[in-house]
DNA sequence: ATAATTTTATTGACAGGTCAAGTTTTTTAT
DNA sequence: ATAAAAAACTTGACCTGTCAATAAAATTAT
């Protein structure tokens, strides 16, 4: 039954980041309460704060919504820390609290070791070649049909 | 602001998944009236009917209750039909109406070149390798960390 | 035979993510 | 200088997909 759309490259990316995301889900909210989102956030902003809100959304392409939701979050569980520009009354400045800085670095080794064991058995080479096609595949899925 | 993560893999997965997606859910609902599974079940029972839907739920990995609504509404837009099966109160048969084999021979061609699109920039054994590493990640997603 | 377990399918509740509308502020065009 | 357009952010409505609970039927174990 496997067979049939083995070939379905498309299908098959699909299936493996659900799989990849479901795998995250489970380790970034038992070990640490953190959902993906929240995560991700976290890492961008760890080490290059304070950081702008908006390139943040924009350099992850995250809806702005979504964005927003899991930002108010983040401070009402007070992990990061918003400040207004002076220079620009729309904006906001990202900061990871004490508590946010910790969050992350407990979590950070974790989930490197999740990504190193996700490539085992794939050489330094491959693990190029694989970007460099997904990135082939990336622009031309953003070619429109 | 894209080079900080472009080396995280999973990200880079998670992002081409989502971009897939969104291109596929546009333009077979804005051509074929279907959404994304509907199209996967579609085209997984063409030619293999009448198929066990426990097994096709399972050969796709889909959640059942997702699996279920899904049939429920394709047999409301009288593509496909449910046959219980004789041997075991069970279980059901779908099988393609004639409107619903008709929606899946239109759409088939436009995916499928859609697919071919995609992999366009790739030779033959890229596009062998890209899906031998797929499935390397697989197996490794598999693992609990 | 019947009790316990497993399988199939459906349903309700919910989290994650998308889309569109609205507010405020800034930038651009006239 | 003022009007129009764009950008930043928030909110509400909505859809998809996941999970847990249930019910009915079949299978397995005792």
């Amino acid at each position: 039954m496997a067979t049939e759309h083995s070939g379905y490259l498309t299908y098959r990316i699909s299936q493996l980041s659900a799989r990849l995301n479901a795998q995250a889900t489970r380790i970034l909210k038992s070990e640490f309460g953190l959902s993906v989102v929240k995560w991700r956030i976290l890492a961008l902003v760890y080490g290059v704060e304070p950081v702008n809100s908006a390139l943040l959304c924009k350099g992850l392409s995250m809806d702005a919504g979504l964005f927003s939701r899991t930002l108010k979050s983040l401070v009402e569980e007070k992990l990061v820390r918003l400040t207004h520009s002076k220079t620009d009354k729309r904006q906001q400045l990202i900061t990871l609290t004490r508590a946010g800085e910790r969050k992350y670095l407990e979590a950070a080794p974790v989930m490197k070791k999740r990504r190193e064991m996700l490539t085992d058995g794939l050489t330094a080479t491959e693990h190029r070649e694989l970007l460099r096609m997904l990135d082939i595949l990336d622009r031309n899925a953003a070619r429109t049909l």
